[in-house]
DNA sequence: GTGTTTGCAAAGTGTTTGCAATTTA
DNA sequence: TAAATTGCAAACACTTTGCAAACAC
């Protein structure tokens, strides 16, 4: 188990990306990585940051999630037309979805293989195959 | 290969999913199941009928894709927030998404599969397993 | 100082909804 | 004729953008 990742982690992680270390981005930046693995939404965030005190704009949350997502520290993930989910974890893993209440669960890339997939279409490539298994209230 | 179907199957369909056959929904049908297996989005299928002088209102068609899939005659494929993908192919199968374009692909259940899924967490059931290969053109 | 980033509000998507008019059975 | 369906426009939820002010280096 990680810790809490120390201020100066966070700056290089941001140095390393290319992004300025500002109040904004390093306050976002602590809230998605000091936590552990997350999956987390734009509104989400955003709300996690008024709570704590942190004065951002939700176009500001908006912004730096995309720019953290290009930048590779972050993964979007696919659920429901509609609602976008970022996730913290950027290694190669499944996840599991709750349809009632919208929640991610990771399912870790061990255990859980793909086999038979066709070759790419001619000119195309492989960019990541997702594994969705959703889930649904016992009836 | 299976020819375009007859009339009166469109109408059986219907009725066997409790909807009135009504003009809108039966060109709409039409339109989705007489092309063998589609991925189609709202719009491009409001896009067709007005090409083939079906008038039908855009809220016809959301509400129309809505009840084919609460009906279970179409499902839903979540590929990119923002887009809802409608896919006349309802059986066991996965999908290749090509980013560059949006376009969707099958791929056939037989060849692919997946092992080594989790049991699903207490009080839920697996509704469905999907896998989205994602493609990028290749540099 | 210079270029980057922020916040706001406005604009843009894609989708759903309220309700009167129309259609189906 | 009673109940379901349609179309329109308005409302919605989510996301992006333009631009002046604030900030980082």
């Amino acid at each position: 188990m990680s810790g809490p990742r120390p201020y100066a982690e966070l700056l290089l992680r941001l140095r390393g990306a290319g992004l300025r270390p500002t109040r904004q981005r390093l306050a976002l930046a602590r809230l998605l990585f000091e936590k552990g693995d997350r999956h987390i939404t734009a509104d989400e965030l955003h709300a996690e940051a008024e709570a704590e005190g942190v004065r951002v704009s939700l176009a500001t949350v908006y912004n730096t999630l995309n720019q953290f997502t290009a930048a590779g520290l972050l993964r979007e993930v696919a659920v429901e037309a509609g609602r976008a989910y970022f996730d913290t974890n950027t290694g190669d893993h499944h996840h599991f979805y709750f349809e009632d209440d919208g929640r991610l669960l990771d399912i870790p890339a061990e255990g859980l293989t793909v086999k038979g997939v066709p070759v790419a279409p001619a000119g195309t490539d492989i960019a990541r195959v997702d594994v969705i298994v959703r889930l649904r209230g016992r009836k």
